[in-house]
DNA sequence: TTTATTTATTAGACTAATCTAACTTTATTA
DNA sequence: TAATAAAGTTAGATTAGTCTAATAAATAAA
C-alpha cells in the first residue's frame, strides 16, 4: 500500500513524461513539478528505489518501473474519473474539478472506481478533454498538436487543454473556447507570435503561451501525416 | 485547517458524547476508540487544547469547545452523506459504505458536500438510519431505545443500528432484518436475555448484544413518556 | 484509611516527509 | 581544456504522529 505522498510522486513522474513525450525526468524537475526542494525529491527517490517503483542510479535519470508505472496510471485513472464525476454529475464547472480531484485520486477502493466509472457509463475522456487510461494502466493517445503550432489560413478542432490550472482555463472560457469548438487561425504576428483566431464567428488575439496550452487535431495534418485510420494509439 | 488526525479525534470525541449521552469523555477510552496508545492520545489533547478544540486540564474530563463540536458535526456530516451517495447512486451494500465514508469524510471542499447533499435532494439519514447534521452542525435525535429494552409481548419499528461494523451488518441482514422493519419481541430467556423476535413472519433468536446494537422505537414508549408530538429533538 | 487497581501523564525514541546549507558531479562555455 | 554554471547529493535539523516504559494521580476495595 502507498502513502498518499508516494503517490503523488509516481503521478507526477508519469505526468512528465508523458507531457514531454521525454522518458528521462531529473531530480531537479520532479522536485519543481511537486513544489518541494530537490534535497526532498532525492530521498522519496531512494525510497521509491528500495520499493521497485523507480530506476534510479545515482546522478543519473528517473523511469519508472513497470510496477510503478501501473500504479501512476491508476492515480490518474481516479483522477480524471473523478473530474467527470464532479464535472457531470455535481455540476461543477471545468477549472474548479482539478484541486477538488487531487484529493479525490487518493480514495483507496478499488470497487469505489469500478462503480464510479460505470455510474458515469465507462466515460473515455474527462472534463478536459484527457483521455482516461483503462483497468489495466493503458492509455489511448490521440494524435495531437497545439494550437501554436497550427498553419495560418488553416482551422482546427480543439480536443483538450495542456494546463489545468485555474486561471488558465478561466482565461479560455472568457475567449469563447471549449472542448470540441472548431478555431480559424487568422494571422500570426512574425515578432511575438500574437495570433489571431476565430471561434463561432468571434475574433481574438492570443499569446504564443496560450496557443502552446490548447491541444488540436486539424484534418490536414492527419492526412499529411497518414494518420486517418489510426487516430488513436495506446500508449 | 485541520489535519486527517486532528478531524478524526475530533468525530470520535463527538460520537463517544452522542453515543453515550454522557458529555465526559477519558484519555483512555478517546485511545480505545482511536486505537492508538493512551500517550497518543494524551499528546495530541495538548494540540487540540492549545488550538481550543476541547477543554481539557490534567487527570480530568475532556469536552469539545464549540469549535471543536463545529468541526467534528461536519466531518460527521460529511461520512453521512458520502455514506448515502454510496448507498443510492452507486450500489454499495450498507455493510461496505462505513469503511470508504471513512476516508471520503475528510476531503476538503465545503462546496463538494453542498454539492452532493443536493445531488442525493437533501437527505436526512444515511443507510444505518443515523441522522445526518445539518450545514449549522445541528442533529436531529430521534427519541429512540434498543431492542434490548423492548418490553416482551409487545413490537417495535427498526430505525437505525448502532454498531456499524461489517461483521455486524452482515448478521443483521442474514437475520432478515433492515431499516423500517417491523419487530415483535416474542420471549427472552431470564438467563442469559436470549431474545426470539418474529420479523415478517419468521423467527430468530438474537443475542443481547445484538438487541443492544439495534435501535427501534414502539408507539408505547413514546405514549408513555409524552413523545408524540415531540418525537424529534436538536442535540 | 491504607492498599491495590485503574487511569492518566511524562520522558525518550522512532518513522515519514520535509527543510537548509554545504558539498559533489556533470554539463556548458569561454 | 579549464573555469563556471547547473544539477544532484549528503548531513543534520524539524514537525506530526506514533510507540514503550516508567511514573504519578485518582478511584475503588479491603
Amino acid at each position: 500500500m502507498l502513502t498518499f505522498t508516494e503517490e503523488n510522486y509516481l503521478k507526477t513522474l508519469l505526468k512528465i513524461t508523458l507531457d514531454s513525450g521525454n522518458a528521462e525526468v531529473g531530480t531537479n524537475e520532479l522536485a519543481s513539478s511537486l513544489d518541494v526542494k530537490p534535497a526532498t525529491a532525492n530521498d522519496m527517490l531512494k525510497k521509491l528505489k528500495d520499493k521497485k517503483l523507480v530506476d534510479y542510479e545515482k546522478y543519473g535519470k528517473i523511469t519508472l518501473t513497470k510496477e510503478g508505472r501501473k500504479n501512476a496510471m491508476n492515480v490518474i485513472r481516479k483522477h480524471r474519473i473523478w473530474e467527470t464525476f464532479l464535472f457531470e454529475k455535481l455540476e461543477f464547472s471545468w477549472d474548479e474539478v482539478h484541486e477538488i480531484a487531487e484529493q479525490l485520486e487518493h480514495i483507496q477502493s478499488q470497487k469505489l472506481i469500478d462503480k464510479l466509472d460505470k455510474f458515469l457509463d465507462y466515460p473515455e475522456f474527462d472534463p478536459h478533454g484527457d483521455p482516461i487510461p483503462n483497468k489495466n494502466g493503458e492509455l489511448k493517445v490521440q494524435f495531437k498538436k497545439t494550437l501554436a503550432e497550427v498553419n495560418v489560413g488553416t482551422s482546427c478542432k480543439m480536443i483538450a487543454v495542456k494546463d489545468n490550472s485555474t486561471s488558465f482555463l478561466q482565461y479560455v472560457v472568457k475567449v469563447g473556447l471549449g472542448i470540441n469548438n472548431k478555431i480559424a487561425v487568422v494571422s500570426k504576428q512574425d515578432y511575438d507570435a500574437i495570433t489571431v483566431i476565430e471561434i463561432n464567428g468571434k475574433q481574438s488575439s492570443v499569446s504564443q503561451k496560450f496557443a502552446e496550452n490548447i491541444f488540436v487535431v486539424c484534418n490536414e495534418c492527419d492526412i499529411e501525416k497518414n494518420c486517418r485510420e489510426e487516430h488513436w494509439k495506446v500508449k
